[in-house]
DNA sequence: GTGAAAGCGCTAACAA
DNA sequence: TTGTTAGCGCTTTCAC
């Protein structure tokens, strides 16, 4: 009766053993899913462990086994829908899988180099990283041989683990969509300029505008965020050659542009001007806002992420991959025929 | 010169004292803030750990001292855009703190059994809980002796760690100012039965409607999304007698009460009906919708909490508290002169 | 199938 | 101030 631990502190696995009298090796086994233990001695433990309350400790088991089951995700912590989305649909995959999820906000710079030491000392398994990661942080990694994937960015030349999604067909359909309602001067609100996405959808935008004829009539930069839209609206806005159609490089900005269109300016969307994003995002499709937009699978891709992860960290050998998810065209009531000059 | 270990494997502090020269503790030290150690040693032993890219590995470290430095979050991933900003917020000001956060995404109670689990086998310091946690839940943390923080959330009768948000005059202000505004027809969108935050929040509706006169004559109940307003909103103005205010339990569910009404009914809001909410998410600013709203600080409620842990963490005897901070009445253009009849 | 024993990498007495 | 030593709680050979 009295081989119970002090009420209050933690049962050990050595606990465990002394109450069903049998080894310590004995206890850990019987907690190894696929170890080879008699079911009677599989009971025994069994029963002095939950008479114990006892639960492994996931530290010690992490410092001899060389795995923490942790996994990083490095997400912006800027106010934008598009991560949290991403954030949540990764979390809940991991759970399923039988990883922790340490999180890392990053604000800026100094935020990364220092997820990356704690990384490195918590013994993450390894990284997805949603954030921006230079080439040298990313060799850190490497390095210390921590598998990353990347979510949404890779690099030039250099073998990533990359989840991207392909928007190609999806922005000519779009550019497509425009055309049929009659727009051809387009205004574009790029995205950061060291921004791959932005660059890639931008590239993308003007390769289907030359396809289907149209020319660009004005340009501006945001930040990505909602705020950044309003300026850039007035900008694209004032040009000599209005623009009929607004092509933003994300759904947030894509939001702004509307809401400046609308209730700053006092135009009618799309009656006098249409406006399209990328994203898809959940935001976007609320009725004040019903965007025509480019959707990533966020679903998918956080399912392939996760997938990609698991298997470098069972497998640190397994050569890098890129996948590349395709996106949807989707159309809302953002866009419309264009406004007869 | 090949006292180094192995490239590829990761140095330890008996790597560093080989190569410094100097006994293992003493390294131990020189990464233990306030330790007693001579200028002359820390250096050679900085240097030493510089070379080898030593950092101290916190699991070991964690299972040693009994202290993981890392809290857990419990939070909704219901998309509510009200828990992401909660989260990055907690969690922005956790790393600030030195403190890792180990994330849960919460989906059903499974999930938070699931999570009290790891939260022990992970020796988390201590545990934010945003999400629902029931009484024995909450116990059996109190049990293993994890200090909890309630967001948002506490129960009756019982001694715990909240944050909150304290409406009462803010309620008032708003009533007053739809009274003010004409109004004296109101429908409630209550949340989810379940819900203390939803019960506070309409019994401090009933009760400030009481005070400056006025009538609740319809009444309907979401889950607190954003689309469970759609067929609460139908309901509430089926009733014979029609509100011409409308409040609701939270943003989300007043952005599509709003929509519902603007987009759907073809009503125009507030010249129709004024629409209120609760929360102040950053959404519920945009041009789109501009609510009439009570804000929580959310900023200095994720303060209170980190303190409120960190208190807790450091010293385990520290009573029990709650703190109520005061949301504040913010006058947005989703309320307005109530129709005459 | 089971137990004994050797660590994983670190911190924290305790001596010197 | 520094070094020696004993674990933290577990997994994993290795005999039996």
């Amino acid at each position: 009766m009295s081989s119970k631990p002090e009420i209050n502190s933690r049962a050990t696995s050595y606990d465990v053993a002394r109450l069903a009298g049998v080894s310590q090796s004995a206890v850990s086994r019987c907690f190894k899913p696929g170890a080879s233990i008699s079911k009677k001695m599989r009971d025994k433990v069994v029963a002095a462990a939950e008479e114990l309350n006892y639960q492994p400790n996931a530290i010690a088991r992490s410092l001899i086994s060389q795995r923490s089951h942790m996994v990083a995700i490095l997400i912006s912590s800027q106010i934008n829908f598009y991560y949290p989305e991403v954030l949540f649909q990764l979390s809940d995959r991991f759970s399923k899988n039988g990883l922790r999820v340490l999180l890392f906000t990053i604000n800026g710079e100094e935020d990364v180099a220092d997820a990356i030491d704690q990384i490195w000392q918590y013994q993450a398994d390894g990284v997805i990283s949603a954030s921006a990661l230079s080439i040298e942080q990313h060799q850190l990694l490497q390095r210390r041989q921590i598998p990353v994937v990347m979510f949404n960015r890779y690099f030039y030349n250099l073998p990533t683990n990359t989840i991207w999604c392909d928007t190609e067909s999806a922005v000519n359909e779009m550019i497509s969509h425009l055309k049929d309602f009659g727009h051809s001067k387009f205004g574009l609100l790029r995205g950061p300029d060291y921004s791959m996405v932005s660059q890639e959808r931008m590239r993308l935008v003007r390769q289907a505008i030359d396809t289907h004829g149209g020319q660009i009539v004005s340009e501006s930069e945001g930040n990505y965020r909602y705020e950044s839209a309003a300026a850039a609206t007035q900008e694209l806005m004032q040009h000599r050659v209005k623009p009929t159609a607004i092509i933003a490089a994300n759904d947030m900005m894509a939001m702004g542009v509307l809401d400046e269109l609308k209730n700053v300016m006092g135009k009618s969307v799309p009656a006098d001007v249409s406006v399209v994003g990328f994203d898809g995002i959940w935001a976007a499709s609320f009725a004040s806002y019903e965007l025509t937009t480019v959707r990533q699978p966020i679903g998918r891709m956080a399912e392939a992420a996760v997938e990609m992860i698991v298997d470098r960290i069972e497998k640190p050998t397994t050569s890098t991959e890129k996948r590349y998810l395709t996106g949807t065209f989707v159309q809302g009531t953002s866009t419309g025929p264009a406004k007869a000059k």
